[in-house]
RNA sequence: GGCCCUAUCGUCUAGUCUGGUCAGGACACCGCCCUUUCAAGGCGGCGACACGGGUUCGAAUCCCGUUGGGGCUACCA
């Protein structure tokens, strides 16, 4: 089969096409385009041999593969872990990753939608080799195949209304026969009647009544039987393509040769294959990855919780984590390894591996990954990102500041997110303490004298020099002196600076908030203590 | 309803193709250790082969059925 074999489009004649890509056009909108090239990289080619899971069939690289969400929302994680798994195959065997924004619904699609894919993905660290591509932009190709197969007579014009067809549809399906027997074709005659008339009509691809094979690199040989592939509407009434068409063409166009895609694709990938064929087109190998699902084994959802990449951003998840979590739902290097860099998921990644069955989106497992890359990735990796969340607590004019740095590194390894990282060093900046009314009469009843210690303490620390050896030092001394264990002074002391029982040792707190801000709130903590009213009985 | 996918601890998974190690690891949970607190870390515990039939000396693994979950069934993508 030819690359296209004899084309007669009925409106307007294309030139030859000099390569797979040619025809197709990078986005418009150069807001969109602005900042993509950081998306992009090129890797040289690499070969590597993987085993399908059912099967002993190699796939062996280079691959031209693509990720094609549709603007419609934001970046869902399930989408993400598709784009991250092509990424992956090309980056393990070589090829080309391609973006293409599936946007032919133009009344759902939205380009800030678009904007927002690209941005996620390029936060994520996924890298793309070619695109964006936008699928609305080749209207007239799709259209242009359309008429190809009409005139091959591989598609017909068929024109009842889909309330007709819905109708036929129902009861075929009721007496349990095909749709076809019920509501055959419209004979030549017909068409060519109502074609005159200026009926309307739409174009209807005539699927081949056999059975059809699909050899899925995730699951094996799946087949579907010949009595349930149904004519598909290739062109609305008003001449639009549907996805069916613009998905197939945009495949041969661009040259795919590995599909994919989510589960929820797998039903529809006979039509898919019918079209390459009936298109002359060779047909790509695919992989239908399973669905995510949410803690309530329902497909993921709002209601259960954040399911857009931009979300978990929001929330001060790092993409490393976020990243490394995503590749780990569904796939396992075999081993016991979890946290991974991604040169080592790279190297460990086959897509033999895959897992063929839907897997829950667990947000504790993703917390604690997330934990990970807080406490062990390198300041360089770390620090921007950190401080990307300062301005919303108000701490923009700090955010470089030497001290912020040292804030931050002793409060990443206690804090689960970004976000509780950037409230949790506010205690440095801000002159606003809330004490513990609970807490603070519990120290007083351990130590009666509480006020004059933690006065002469301030005292002390005052004339000392503010390193974490000498405080330690200074508030030992006094306890020892004054006869208190160390923990009565300590306790106190971590409360009158942070209004916490609870933070990163305490002297390296007293060292970080400086003598000014010591004595000041240990003044305060000092009178809060001596003004509280007597306990109440019982 | 029809067609298709899927099934190991609560969750993510290794093991299944090439039947035979107390079914391994991780999250969560519980306990202990470390420690001025909180984290992080270390050690330990709890905890699974969906069910029913086969085949076999032997089944998580192979076969059949049942049940559960998911997807598709549009002039949405």
């Amino acid at each position: 089969m030819g690359g296209g074999g004899s084309q007669r489009a009925l409106h307007r004649a294309r030139e030859p096409r000099p390569g797979p890509c040619a025809i197709v056009r990078p986005l418009a909108a150069s807001s969109v385009v602005d900042g993509f090239e950081d998306l992009t990289a090129t890797d040289p080619p690499r070969f590597a041999t993987h085993w399908s899971s059912t099967m002993t069939t190699t796939l062996s690289g280079p691959v031209r593969v693509r990720f094609a969400p549709s603007p419609t929302g934001n970046l869902h994680v399930g989408g993400a872990r598709t784009a991250i798994y092509n990424e992956l195959l090309v980056k393990s065997l070589g090829g080309a990753f391609i973006l293409r924004i599936e946007d032919t619904d133009r009344e759902r699609s939205d380009d800030a939608k678009t904007r927002q894919i690209i941005d996620a993905m390029h936060w994520l660290g996924i890298s793309v080799d070619e695109g964006p591509f936008l699928q609305s932009e080749r209207y007239a190709r799709h259209s242009e195949r359309a008429a190809e197969l009409l005139s091959k007579g591989l598609a017909y014009r068929d024109f009842r209304s889909s309330e007709a067809i819905e109708e036929v549809r129902k009861r075929a399906h009721a007496e349990g026969v095909t749709l076809k027997s019920l509501a055959p074709e419209p004979t030549a005659e017909e068409t060519e009647r109502r074609l005159a008339a200026g009926d309307p009509s739409v174009v209807r691809f005539r699927m081949p009544e056999e059975e059809i094979v699909v050899h899925d690199l995730v699951r094996g040989d799946v087949s579907f039987p010949a009595e349930v592939h149904e004519d598909l509407v290739i062109l609305r009434a008003d001449g639009s393509p549907t996805y069916h068409l613009s998905v197939v063409c945009d495949d041969i166009d661009m040259a795919v040769d590995l599909v994919l895609r989510g589960e929820d694709h797998l039903s529809n990938t006979p039509k898919h294959i019918a079209l390459f064929r009936a298109l002359g087109a060779t047909v790509p190998r695919f992989g239908h990855l399973p669905l995510i699902l949410g803690a309530d084994k329902k497909r993921l959802s709002k209601r259960t919780g954040a399911t857009s990449v931009e979300e978990f951003q929001s929330q001060g998840i790092l993409p490393q984590a976020l990243y490394n979590y995503l590749v780990l739902l569904g796939w396992s290097p075999g081993d016991d390894r979890e946290v991974m860099t991604k040169d080592e998921i790279v190297a460990a990644f086959t897509a033999a591996r895959l897992g063929g069955s839907a897997s829950v989106f667990d947000v504790d497992k993703l917390a604690w990954m997330n934990t990970q890359y807080m406490v062990n990735l390198s300041d360089d990796e770390f620090m921007p990102q950190a401080k990307t969340f300062l301005p919303a607590v108000g701490l923009a004019a700090e955010a470089n500041s030497e001290r912020m740095a040292r804030a931050l590194t002793l409060h990443r390894v206690r804090s689960a997110n970004l976000v509780e990282l950037a409230e949790q060093v506010g205690i440095y900046f801000s002159d606003e303490v809330e004490f513990d009314e609970t807490l603070s009469r519990k120290y007083l009843r351990k130590d009666e004298n509480l006020v004059s210690h933690l006065t002469e303490l301030s005292r002390r620390f005052a004339t000392s020099d503010f390193t974490v050896d000498a405080l330690d030092g200074v508030l030992r001394a006094l306890a020892e002196e004054v006869g208190v264990g160390a923990g009565a002074l300590i306790h106190p002391t971590r409360m009158a600076l942070s209004g916490s029982k609870s933070g990163p040792p305490l002297f390296d707190l007293v060292a970080l908030m400086g003598s000014e801000r010591t004595e000041a709130r240990m003044a305060q903590y000092g009178e809060y203590l001596a003004a509280l009213p007597p306990e109440a009985e019982g």
